[in-house]
RNA sequence: GGCCCUAUCGUCUAACGGUUAGGACAUCGGCUUUUCAAGCCGGUAAUCCGGGUUCGAUUCCCGGUGGGGUCACCA
């Protein structure tokens, strides 16, 4: 019985700074091609380049991958395989494929000897799944260099040499490497190996479709600065998988299994996408609203701001509100920072006049506000001070008095803000006593 | 600049010669125990331009333009 070829694919990130966004997608779509096939996912971690490569970063992107949760099955490091590339290195310079130059350094001055690839300067023809057939004409290469020495291979040549040794069978990356496949696919046949299948993803690109760069857009091309921000790595996953792929059908929220069981290279799209920031953070209020710990994972962020004299039992009652109104959880901060949680937490400022309901204005209106707030005090509950209760009391003389007279300056009087909670629930979260004082300060 | 890739609402995308060009995010409007949030309902919004091919082009071909990638002793 012929054994069918196991599909392998790898994910080959160079440790040179923060994990990137768009690596995490490459990662994401091998991953999922490899999982779904049966296949086989390697870590390759391509730290040739001494002085650039960092053992931070590298933590970084294992780290970044572990929290995405893309585990790999086997994981290598090219600085830890210098004498397979130097073997393979010497065995195209005696085959005549390569050859050691005597030249000047490139920086610096000083005579260096590099290995150069013979480029016999031909048309490279080859498939892409995504984009079809594509030539190039190799000749103006010239003979490039693989090599500093026999002992430092460059990229180039150790990604060859790791794929055939390693059997990998479909090499899916970003499209920046599109331009660097045909020479790699001369070093693939001088050293006799077989083609991989190529698979280059369209690049995510800034909101503006411009490149989305370190530079430019600082922290936010990295992986971490999304876990910092207390997405949901499932979030990420999903919103990362949408951008340059799609279902085929109108289904929008994908588990880590859907999305291996539906993905498809044959749907991968050709352009580059751009970042959308806002379709991460409706994706990632939907992961809040579905996980039942959200709340929990709210009222942790509360306590971080160390509210001296604030009660748990405030904090655990708040923070179901507080979920309903943000997208991911360093909104907790932002909305705390900006001062909109503040009346939770000591006394608001209420004006007279601020009490008022729209339409409302004259010195009659202001008096009967007062008049229907004092009036409001007695239908507080005594007992039972749950929001249902709370408003089956107040309701009853709100539609008495008028919803507007009485709803408006009781939730102002509670919160002294534009904007909050329903009134009920205001009371609710403040406690009986102290919804008591304030309606009592602010009708003085 | 050379070479390569690419082009549908603002954004992510569906359509594989014939559709009122569909969905999602965003946006706008309405509804809800009168604010905010959430929820529900609805609206605005796209085939880059010019030539072909075809009875018929978003779809196929060519050119232009825009965007992206790449041209290291980086990866």
């Amino acid at each position: 019985m012929m054994a069918e070829k196991k599909i392998v694919v790898r994910m080959a990130p160079s440790p040179t700074g923060p994990m990137h966004i768009g690596t995490a997608r490459t990662a994401l779509f091998n991953f999922l091609f490899a999982r779904q096939n049966n296949g086989k996912f390697i870590l390759r971690i391509e730290d040739t380049d001494k002085e650039r490569s960092k053992k931070e970063y590298e933590r970084g992107i294992i780290d970044g991958l572990k929290w995405l949760g893309l585990e790999w099955d086997e994981m290598y490091k090219q600085s830890e395989r210098t004498e397979i590339y130097k073997k393979y290195l010497e065995q195209l310079i005696s085959e005549g494929k390569a050859y050691i130059s005597k030249e000047t350094a490139k920086e610096g001055k000083g005579e260096v000897e590099v290995v150069r690839f013979k480029n016999p300067g031909k048309q490279i023809t080859f498939f892409d799944v995504v984009r079809g057939e594509i030539t190039f004409d190799t000749a103006e290469l010239k003979d490039f260099v693989i090599a500093k020495n026999v002992g430092e291979p460059l990229y180039h040549f150790a990604v060859v040499v790791d794929d055939m040794e390693m059997n990998v069978t479909h090499i899916v990356r970003g499209e920046d490497h599109l331009s660097n496949t045909p020479r790699q696919i001369l070093i693939q046949e001088a050293l006799r190996a077989d083609r991989p299948i190529y698979v280059h993803l369209p690049l995510i690109l800034a909101p503006d479709k411009s490149k989305l760069s370190k530079r430019k857009h600082g922290e936010t091309v990295s992986v971490e600065h999304y876990k910092n921000e207390g997405f949901f790595p499932e979030a990420v996953i999903n919103f990362l998988a949408l951008l340059g792929w799609n279902p085929g059908t109108v289904q929008e929220i994908f588990t880590l299994k859907e999305l291996v069981e539906q993905f498809s290279l044959e749907k991968l799209q050709k352009s580059g996408a751009a970042f959308n920031l806002e379709k991460l953070l409706w994706l990632n209020k939907e992961y809040l609203k579905r996980d039942k710990g959200s709340v929990f994972l709210v009222e942790a962020e509360l306590k971080k701001f160390g509210l001296d004299g604030v009660s748990d039992e405030i904090l655990t009652k708040l923070s179901p509100f507080i979920l309903e109104r943000i997208s991911v959880l360093s909104d907790v901060r932002k909305l705390f920072d900006n001062g909109e949680l503040s009346y939770f937490f000591s006394k608001p400022e209420v004006g007279a006049t601020s009490l008022l309901w729209k339409g409302e204005g004259d010195v009659v209106d202001t008096f009967r506000t007062l008049e229907a707030l004092t009036a409001l005090l007695d239908e507080i509950p005594k007992e039972d001070f749950s929001v249902e209760n709370i408003k089956s009391k107040i309701m009853l003389f709100a539609e008495k008095e008028g919803r507007g007279r009485v709803l408006w300056p009781m939730r102002f009087a509670l919160s002294g803000r534009e904007k909050s909670p329903d009134p009920f629930t205001l009371a609710y979260i403040l406690g009986k006593s102290e919804t008591i004082a304030r309606l009592k300060n602010a009708s003085n």
